[in-house]
RNA sequence: CGGGGCGUAGCGCAGCCUGGUAGCGCGCCUGCCUUGGGCGCAGGAGGCCCCCGGUUCAAAUCCGGGCGCCCCGACCA
């Protein structure tokens, strides 16, 4: 995807919102206040008038077109099909899965007024969408040779949450759900582990996010799931955020919505299932992972704009063929399929949209004028090294190769840098009071006997939840840690060790 | 729902205690000048002071009642 200039009837000068003349505030003073204002400011999104509700932005949407793309691709490629459900699901819908039911009552929106009349049954809006999915199936599921059925689609869902944040939380939130139904249970376990694989490589190769793939605990997982896996990001306060999920769901709502097929031996059996999510929360995690003092930094391959070229010149004589060379070089980068912008706008000062630019996160910024259009060169600046430090000159022939290198370059030090950071801010904790400790600001990873009791404990006296049991328990640290081991609370054996820490 | 903060120009705020012409910075518009890290000068536009009621000759300001937003907790992708 291109971003290109708008077109000829539209060349007035954009307004300057967003970009107040005072600096972000700095992450340590004030971490939830810098997000706040850089979401505003990068203009990804703003707030709705309606409490908890948020407007997705251009700039945000380009970007989660972008996820999506990425998603999308992968979702593909493991033969899943893409479908549209309906908003209104029956209200009876959600009572019929017991713990289902329980999970989401609270947060359900429900409609029960339609064209000026009281409606028979209420309706709600779609928290997910299992039940109705689960519905429909029982219909169009009948035979082994129907299965699997392997679906997705991409929509907006709606739960009534009471404290919202941009990205974070919001009353109405845009994700994918897929949902799958298989034959076997073991099929269906593979189908949940497969897309947990699908997120975290999309984690890690497209937002250079690193994450730790796991296990929930009981107490964590998702309303009406037999088992529930994440990936757990650690953001820049040190705080986890759950970034993606995949649900095991057994046959729960098989179950509870009759989807049943028979089998080669003629027995009538019911399917098992599985669902899947990732949200523009993850919007959230590429901001509070990389993101820097001066404002956003976006991981190259999933940017909107992956390189910004900015003219400098003093008189029309020095625009004209400054110009001149910055369109040519952006023809030239985006016939290398770089996404390019150039920033043609009258009336703002090149410092200024330097700034501009760092605050918006693009990855590369290409600084054009009179002296080094005399030399055939440019100035590159990388956003991951701000100021004048990450500056290099290159010669514009090489810049489509050069930039594509840098790029690739940027997106691999974002997640080493990232990576290295949880990884110091996560400690392997034998005893509770190192625990305490850890979970101040990081995660502790440590042994735990299981019981939801001191899930619960810990919860109450640290404020840290239990995050995960990572599949890959030497991926955490870098290293083999001993399994085994005593509970860090009760002290009882403990079979393996759990990420813990306070969470978004 | 508990605790805290705040509603005055597009944004950020002052004014309120002690009632009397509604102000400042940024942004916006016009022109000139500038442009290699958030240029400058001059002129200009822009207000249901959150809403409703009360007190008063007179309310942004005092009193009563609402509503909304943000932050910190309990619940959650």
């Amino acid at each position: 995807m291109i971003i290109t200039e708008r077109g000829a009837g539209c060349q007035r000068r954009p307004a300057r919102d967003g970009m107040a003349d005072e600096k972000l505030p700095t992450r340590k003073e004030d971490f939830s206040e810098w997000y706040n204002q850089l979401v505003l400011r990068a203009q990804l999104a703003d707030y709705a008038p309606v409490r908890g509700c948020m407007i997705v932005r251009p700039y945000g949407w380009a970007l989660w077109e972008n996820i999506q793309g990425a998603l999308d691709r992968r979702f593909k490629a493991t033969g899943h099909q893409n479908v549209a459900f309906p908003l209104l699901i029956p209200k009876s819908f959600i009572e019929k899965e017991k713990h289902h039911v329980e999970g989401f009552s609270p947060e359900l929106a429900v409609v029960t007024i339609g064209g000026g009349e009281e409606l028979a049954e209420p309706l709600i809006l779609r928290p997910t969408s299992e039940t109705i999915i689960g519905h429909m199936w029982s219909k169009w599921i009948q035979s082994y040779r129907d299965l699997p059925v392997l679906m997705n689609q991409w929509n907006s869902v709606v739960r009534w949450e009471l404290r919202t944040k941009l990205f974070l939380r919001t009353l109405e939130f845009y994700w994918q759900e897929g949902h799958t139904a298989h034959a076997t249970r073991e099929e269906a376990a593979e189908e949940t582990r497969q897309m947990l694989e699908v997120y975290t490589d999309f984690a890690v190769n497209e937002a250079a996010i690193p994450v730790i793939p796991g296990a929930k605990s009981e107490a964590e997982k998702f309303a009406g799931a037999d088992i529930t896996y994440s990936i757990e990001a650690m953001m820049g306060d040190g705080k986890a955020l759950q970034a993606g999920t995949s649900h095991f769901l057994g046959q729960n709502f098989a179950q509870a919505f009759d989807v049943k097929y028979l089998d080669q031996n003629g027995a009538l059996q019911h399917c098992w299932t599985t669902s899947w999510g990732l949200s523009t929360r993850f919007i959230g995690a590429i901001i509070m992972v990389h993101g820097d003092d001066q404002g956003l930094v976006l991981p190259p391959r999933l940017a909107p704009i992956q390189a910004v070229i900015v003219p400098i010149y003093k008189n029309d004589e020095e625009k004209s063929s400054v110009l001149k060379a910055a369109k040519e070089l952006k023809a030239q980068l985006a016939k290398a399929e770089i996404r390019v912008h150039l920033d043609e706008r009258e009336g703002f000062s090149p410092g200024w949209k330097f700034n501009d630019w760092e605050m918006r996160g693009v990855p590369v910024r290409v600084e054009l004028g009179p002296k080094d259009v005399a030399k055939q060169a440019a100035m590159l600046a990388r956003r991951d090294r701000p100021g004048k430090e990450g500056k290099v000159s290159a010669s514009l022939a090489d810049l489509p190769t050069a930039i594509g290198k840098l790029l690739e370059e940027i997106h691999q030090s974002l997640h080493d840098r990232a990576l290295a950071f949880r990884r110091a801010n996560t400690q392997a904790a034998a005893s509770y009071d190192e625990f305490k400790q850890a979970v101040e600001n990081g995660f502790a990873f440590a042994p735990w006997c299981g019981s939801g009791e001191c899930e619960a404990k810990i919860k109450e006296e640290t404020r840290a939840t239990m995050r995960c049991i990572p599949l890959d328990q030497a991926a955490v640290l870098g290293r083999e840690i001993a399994s085994g081991g005593a509970c860090v609370y009760c002290g009882k054996a403990a079979k393996d060790r759990a990420v813990f820490g306070r969470a978004y």
